[in-house]
RNA sequence: GGGCGGAUAGCUCAGCUGGUCAGAGCGUCUCGCUUACACCGAGAAGGCCGCAGGUUCGAGUCCUGCUCCGCCCA
């Protein structure tokens, strides 16, 4: 074995074995129960980035961990359309040919759409495999594939046919680079200072009222000037009339109660055709919808030839400049305040009347509350069932409808008749009346719809297949928070609605990484972290163990590259461990073979030490695991195989094995070791696969892979009776060992140093035999156990918990400063106990384990103290 | 405006249902290339757990208020 672990020799060879084993690609036969995920379908034309590698490999630790458990596993992977976002690319590439789609038109473009799916489509998942992901390849779908696009017609049918889709003109928010709809939830809020102006509008007859606005230009649509209810400063106001600047148009004051007496001079102008919280007072006054701005960003206003055809920011400085002139502007003053942009393409939104689909949505979430607030699906972590909930009780219409080139056909026709219908396999004439002069709707589905049905469509719903039967409905679906809206909550009422079933059961909100500054990560920004690059700098499973430390912690967490580099350190350790008992227990230094197990009784403390942690750390782990605690499985894992496992174990067993010991206990610490190895390698291979398969390949009872090979239960490291007391009673020498090396080093003596020196254990408190103590010792520190003191020589004395020592250290160095300090934190200890325990109502109330646990330390602590004073006492 | 989350060693973070819980990694300091590992080993320093009250025998851990920071919704 290599003296240091190399991810890049190592990882590519494992991606191929598991390939050809046919890993993740489940059985529908098998009679093992299923354990189903559903990956939320990344975008085709993105690239792999962090976010993905986090969400994933908490996919793959639990897909892993529960395949290992004996679960039939499916992890169907897939991946979106993504309209708007491939729309875009291609048409950056025409603009950069010099072409435009219009020119192209509509065939030829779909050509270079597929070619760039061909060419793109299957990047992410190569990228995913870099990282190991166990996915079950051969049922990867796409929102494009044909028995998928029927699923959504089949949803889209029914969903018609009962009212609950119809179309309608409203306001929506419009891009006026894509020139299409975008729901709400695709919105980027971003902050801009603007000029928050207050104009004077006369009221007719008499007066004048003053309102404030960001968008003047919006004005030559006002239908109305509102006010709140019962506000005294405009009490009496409300039916009058205003007469508007510019194009004195007439019209009333109303009051609504959605008006902020606080916000400007509280007096709002409503613009039902370009503001969404004023279409809403629109509606509730029936007023009139005018429209002023075209679909591509520019003034419609043909009887104003002054503003007609600018863009609306040119507007915007023109209207205000005529509003000056007419001496309408009271008040110019700088504001900051959120404005919409396009996700994609980052264009400021228009909102905008204008004729779309719309699903209604009431129905819909009636159920997909209850299911939740029921407790049949939860949220993890708990917080965001909160979110969920009061979203949906809050719901708008969802505009389903883009005005794309690609993407979901709306499937609805209009015959030459006047007769809409919707339906499933294109038509060849109307079915009310036989009409052949069909006109299809031209707009396509919003990509959310397609993801909504994620978890069935994937396994061929609508029809009845055996992946269905068998795979749905889903376990668990892992996501973003951010997502919650735009996936989880359509996938719960799709899925409630057209299949009966909740589509998973639980939800696991992944952490959110930040910039290493807490900012956002965003392309856009420039401060974004390739996980390849990662992977290539640190390897597969320091990437991983990372996700795993931090992907389920619940908390947002600012990026720190060094954490990743720890997990390649930890590779490298596992390996080197790994290395150590290959040296010395294989023949050709390649492989171990099988090793005589040791029976029970010829265990040494520190073995039984060892399988008892090991027995407690696998407790641990299922608990964690089970309550999506990864982070608290990982940082464990990590604790008891660097520092249980390397740090003392490997240390007494090289020596075991080294030094003459007995056939027995070099049997017994060779068992021990390896088969504590192994499963240490079993429970961290979910974390990280690569290392831990390379590691386990060279023991004995190898598998194909450790997927194969069963997750480890306690009962496998059975310390036999009293290992309670072995455990504490190690814990004990190992903190005199520390203690010896400190009082050494203090002397200068470092721990590698090749001089051993006497030392004189009394160590009545730990429940070892005397030579069992001295043994232990004497591997773990440069110092020799002797029964006498050497004539000649001043002593260092040395005190931890249930023991003390005199150490003989040539020329006496002077140690009583060490003793002193250690005494006075003993005694602030034992003080603080003491003062706990004499409070009566501490004695009384506190449960009795902690009391006596009180006791037991208090006596523990005096012991201490008598001995560092007997020491400081008897040292010059 | 409403809601949620955070504030714990220099940095990034753990601390489950209140009783060693004051921790880890990185960084810093001192030794050491001891034949598994310098991607290492040994030792050490470093925090009144944001502030103020309260509940309790006992509070980073529960309650209230406040101050900053972040996110979501309107």
């Amino acid at each position: 074995m290599e003296p240091s672990f190399s991810p890049a020799t190592v990882e590519p060879r494992w991606r191929e074995r598991w390939q050809e084993i046919g890993l993740g690609i489940a059985d529908v036969n098998s009679r093992r129960p299923p354990f189903v995920i559903a990956l939320p379908p990344p975008n085709i034309t993105g690239a792999l980035h962090l976010g993905h590698a986090v969400q994933q490999s908490v996919q793959d630790i639990m897909v892993r961990h529960r395949r290992m458990s004996g679960f039939e596993v499916e992890w169907c992977p897939g991946t979106d359309h993504a309209a708007i976002a491939t729309q875009n690319v291609i048409e950056r590439q025409l603009d950069a040919e010099g072409t435009t789609k219009e020119a192209l038109g509509r065939e030829a473009f779909q050509r270079r759409v597929d070619a760039w799916y061909r060419e793109y489509g299957g990047r992410i998942y190569d990228q995913m495999r870099r990282l190991g992901f166990t996915c079950d390849w051969s049922r990867a779908r796409f929102t494009l594939d044909p028995a998928y696009v029927r699923a959504i017609r089949v949803v889209f049918k029914a969903l018609y046919d009962e009212g609950l889709i119809y179309r309608g003109p409203r306001i929506v928010n419009w891009c006026p680079r894509n020139l299409s709809a975008i729901s709400d939830e695709e919105v980027d809020w971003q902050e801009h200072t603007d000029t928050l102006v207050q104009l004077r509008y006369p009221i007719e007859d008499d007066g004048e009222i003053v309102i404030a606005t960001v968008r003047p230009e919006t004005m030559l649509a006002d239908t109305a000037v509102a006010v709140a209810p019962g506000d005294p400063r405009y009490a009496g106001l409300a039916g009058r009339t205003v007469v508007l600047p510019l194009t004195g148009r007439r019209v009333p004051i109303i009051e609504d109660a959605a008006v902020q007496p606080e916000f400007g001079t509280g007096a709002l102008k409503v613009t039902p055709g370009h503001d969404l919280t004023d279409y809403e007072i629109g509606q509730r006054h029936r007023l009139p919808l005018i429209s002023v701005v075209a679909p591509d960003g520019t003034m419609d206003v043909a009887d104003l030839p002054r503003f007609h055809g600018l863009t609306v920011s040119a507007a915007r400085a023109a209207v205000l400049e005529a509003l000056r002139e007419a001496g309408a502007v009271v008040k110019e003053e700088p504001y900051v305040h959120q404005v919409g942009h396009c996700d994609r393409c980052g264009e400021v939104l228009e909102p905008l009347i204008s004729e779309q689909w719309w699903v209604r949505m009431r129905t819909l979430a009636e159920p997909a509350i209850a299911v939740v607030d029921s407790g049949q699906l939860s949220f993890h972590p708990q917080r965001f069932t909160n979110v969920y909930l009061d979203w949906m009780r809050n719901l708008r219409d969802w505009c389903i409808s883009r005005q794309l080139w690609l993407g979901h056909a709306i499937p609805v026709s209009t015959c030459g008749n006047g007769h809409r219908f919707a339906w499933i396999e294109q038509p060849s004439g109307c079915p009310q009346c036989g009409d052949s002069r069909l006109t299809h709707d031209p707009d396509v589905l919003d990509t959310w719809f397609s993801s909504a049905l994620w978890p069935f469509a994937i396994f061929g719903w609508p029809e009845q297949t055996p992946d269905l039967e068998r795979f749905y409905p889903t376990d668990a679906m892992v996501t973003g928070r951010e997502i919650i809206f735009l996936w989880v909550a359509r996938m719960i009422m799709t899925g409630l609605r057209f299949t009966g079933a909740k589509p998973f059961a639980e939800v696991i909100i992944n952490s959110t990484i930040q910039a290493p500054d807490g900012s956002r990560m965003s392309k856009s920004k420039g401060n974004t972290v390739d996980p390849l690059v990662m992977v290539d700098r640190y390897g597969a499973d320091a990437v991983r163990a990372w996700a795993g430390a931090v992907g389920t912690s619940g908390q947002d967490m600012r990026f720190d590259e060094d954490r990743i580099a720890s997990y390649q350190r930890f590779a490298n350790k596992l390996w080197n461990v790994t290395r150590l008992l290959v040296m010395r227990l294989s023949p050709d230094g390649e492989r171990i073979g099988e090793l005589p197990s040791a029976p029970v009784s010829d265990l040494l403390p520190e073995d039984r030490w060892m399988l008892a942690r090991m027995a407690e750390l696998v407790r641990i782990c299922d608990a964690s695991i089970t309550a999506y605690r990864f982070h608290e499985a990982m940082e464990r894992l990590y604790e008891l195989t660097w520092h249980g496992f390397c740090d003392w174990y490997a240390e007494i067993v090289n020596r075991r094995l080294r030094t003459e010991a007995s056939p027995a206990s070099r049997a017994a610490a060779a068992a021990t070791a390896v088969r504590v190895l192994d499963g240490l390698l079993r429970l961290l291979n979910p974390f990280m696969p690569f290392i831990t398969e390379e590691c386990a390949e060279r023991l004995p009872g190898a598998a194909p892979t450790l997927q194969q090979r069963s997750w480890p239960r306690p009962q496998e490291y059975d310390a036999g009776d009293g290992a309670g007391t072995a455990v504490a009673a190690v814990d004990q020498v190992f903190e005199l060992v520390q203690a010896l090396r400190a009082a050494l080093q203090e002397a200068g003596i470092g721990s590698g140093s090749r001089d051993r020196f006497p030392v004189l254990i009394r160590a009545a408190e730990i429940a070892l035999p005397a030579g069992e103590v001295q043994r232990l010792v004497e591997m773990l520190a440069p110092v020799i156990a002797v029964d006498e003191p050497p004539p000649g020589r001043r002593p260092v004395g040395v005190v931890s918990r249930g023991a003390e020592a005199e150490l003989f250290i040539g020329g006496g160095t002077a140690d009583r400063a060490r003793l002193e300090r250690q005494l006075r934190s003993t005694e602030e200890r034992l003080r603080s106990q003491e003062t706990r325990l004499a409070n009566p109502d501490f004695s009384q109330r506190a449960p009795e384990a902690v009391v006596a646990e009180a006791r037991r330390r208090l006596a523990e602590d005096q012991a201490t103290i008598d001995s560092l004073r007997r020491m400081l006492e008897e040292s010059p």
